[in-house]
DNA sequence: CCAGAAAGAGGAAACGCTTACCAAAATCAG
DNA sequence: CTGATTTTGGTAAGCGTTTCCTCTTTCTGG
């Protein structure tokens, strides 16, 4: 009559253990044993003690959802991304997760795949299930479904835009930079035809990249011709078919600046069925920085935007809207840098200096940096 | 005072429209509010019209924490993976979600990262939030982890192998078949010498995978020498390391299978590294096929498991666990076919046809069979 | 036309926890 | 030594559901 299932007809699958249990074990009320697991700094230091044993020998866990409902705060995060199965995303769901989980919270992961249904769905799950505050991490937002969140005053974080709303966060990533020194990099080459495969351009996200090139390509008065700026999808199936389009140009572009990486693979992919060389015949430049790019042929020079920091900045941003009493309750916006790391798909076009050999020996070249320039 | 906030003050956050609000609006009690929202057939049409109504109206959803407390089932299903930034498993998550969700389930996803302290506070988190059962796809148990949730009578679902107990369920992947399709084909185009580079070896899927690898072999009357046979990390990390030992050796492997398609690109690198050409000089072959496989340069031959079988069966099992009047509760084993998929980084071995190009011709190249052999 | 059954709806008790609110014990000042 | 003040632990009221039980109401058959 004393095991830990005494008090509750066990009806129910779990054998539960409660926090009635710890009670009568302890020889305590049910109150002080929540007291004592929640560290309230009023009860004896002795029956505490008592308490934690008692909790250890019965094996004891509170059951979050009671705890979720009494508190009206469940310790439960949304994530949002595009994509889960595009390698930045995964990178960036185990970041954040472990933030998160340093921090007591649980994380509840969610990809809309561009679809407005999935996405429409996953909001509602989230409400549903509670969540304390979701970021969206979709680059580019799908309108609309800000809307049923900002009813509610949801603690929210978006990337690059979001509404001007006190429950509204933002993590602003500064392509500008990261992407200037890409296209100062092969421009100091001696690339002067440079292409440029954008990502869905329906996302803000996507836009913002592509005016950042079109931007920095003008500072060092240079103009990439209409056909030469594909719209991707942020995929390698989208890489791969705006490189067979671009290869058809004539001239044809010496280098190509992808929105992403995975567009960049899908672009090394193409060229390697119609036999062009890279960085021989044309460099490729990525965005983000996967852990793969440096393991791709030849290993990716790309913008990297550490995920590390924007899964640092989205957790610290949506803790700032959830905790009232948060320090940084206050501040709206988050900065995150970007910078290039030049590997090995970009070089010299091709006539710009003798004989260069490609594959293989190419590790070996002559390059402008490397690391950041 | 209609208004959804009308009963209950709002000291909490969300400004939370419950079943009372919809009562109220409907004009009916809360137990007809909640039948009608259970579909309960005992309860009158015309007034579940009007429920429905209210629910449209004042903008309810039903808080899936208060129904789990009282219902002792959360309706989460936990997925723990060993990896989440291996591609295959964001590949594997994404078929687990949508399966899960359109069954009503939403899923809470850990990676261990194969950090037994990791998975210690995996486990337990998902023991706190209630979770209904647990899908282990580690590939390879970390003991330990197993007993907390057994004893707990938990419904769970392994990989591979697992203890033969009430509440478990296995998935078994043939890894039999598909690895002797791979290395048949290797055979078959000549190859003699075929290296194998395994995963952490302390994982059980790991040995299994290199043991139907060795099996093969013997039915050929082959046998790898034992410095030929690496173990790997499941990682392109370790499949560079291990690359670079097998590259040493006298003579050199002619082929090399990997136990995963990480490895193998890994091993793509590590070639390209020491100049050696894929597949002219060695063929590489994977296993998993993820999406990226067929990207590659050159495009990968692979093992395929599909993720899509995989976790179709990780949810059936998992089901057939939880809902007790489940046709398929007495299943304790689902079975996982494995097939080859043939593309470009595996060919004859140099001198055994003349003058082979490789690079960029090399999809043009005869192959023995396209698709499973 | 009435007894009894069936059907449908409401009241209220749980689920496991937190937290106001209280009461008792302990401490202290006068 | 008494009355006021401070600990400190217990009691109970919810949190938003589901579900059992009871109470009407309506229908059926004799």
């Amino acid at each position: 009559m004393t095991g830990p299932r005494s008090h509750s007809a066990d009806r129910r699958r779990p054998a539960t253990v409660s926090i009635r249990d710890v009670a009568q074990r302890a020889g305590v009320s049910i109150a002080t044993v929540s007291r004592a697991v929640n560290r309230i700094p009023t009860v004896n230091p002795e029956l505490a003690e008592r308490v934690w044993k008692a909790i250890e020998e019965v094996g004891y866990l509170p059951n979050t959802q009671a705890r979720a409902l009494v508190s009206g705060r469940s310790r439960m995060l949304g994530l949002i991304v595009s994509e889960i199965t595009n390698p930045f995303f995964p990178e960036l769901v185990q970041e954040f997760e472990n933030l998160a989980v340093a921090q007591g919270y649980e994380v509840l992961i969610g990809s809309t795949n561009y679809e407005p249904a999935r996405t429409e769905s996953l909001i509602r799950r989230m409400l549903q299930r509670n969540v304390d505050g979701v970021a969206v991490m979709t680059f580019g937002i799908e309108e609309g479904l800000v809307q049923k969140l900002v009813e509610r005053e949801f603690p929210l974080v978006f990337v690059d835009a979001g509404p001007d709303l006190p429950n509204i966060r933002v993590l602003k990533v500064d392509y500008g930079e990261g992407i200037r020194q890409g296209v100062q990099h092969l421009a100091a080459l001696g690339h002067r035809h440079i292409a440029f495969i954008s990502g869905p351009l329906r996302l803000r996200s996507a836009v913002a990249r592509r005016d950042a090139f079109i931007k920095s390509m003008a500072e060092l008065g240079l103009v990439a011709p209409r056909d030469a700026m594909m719209e991707g999808s942020h995929t390698m199936e989208g890489g791969i078919a705006a490189m067979e389009q671009l290869v058809k140009l004539d001239p044809i572009p010496t280098a190509v600046v992808c929105s992403n990486d995975m567009t960049a693979i899908g672009v090394l992919h193409a060229l390697y069925r119609t036999t062009h060389k890279v960085p021989a015949d044309i460099s490729v430049v990525g965005f983000d920085d996967i852990h793969l790019a440096q393991f791709m042929l030849p290993p990716l020079t790309t913008v990297q935007m550490s995920c590390k920091d924007l899964a640092a900045a989205a957790v610290e941003a949506l803790r700032a809207g959830i905790e009232r009493d948060n320090p940084r309750a206050a501040k709206k916006e988050w900065h995150i840098p970007t910078r290039l790391v030049v590997r090995q798909s970009s070089a010299f076009p091709r006539g710009s200096l003798p004989a260069l050999t490609t594959r293989g020996a190419s590790h070996k070249e002559p390059r402008s940096a490397e690391g950041a320039v």
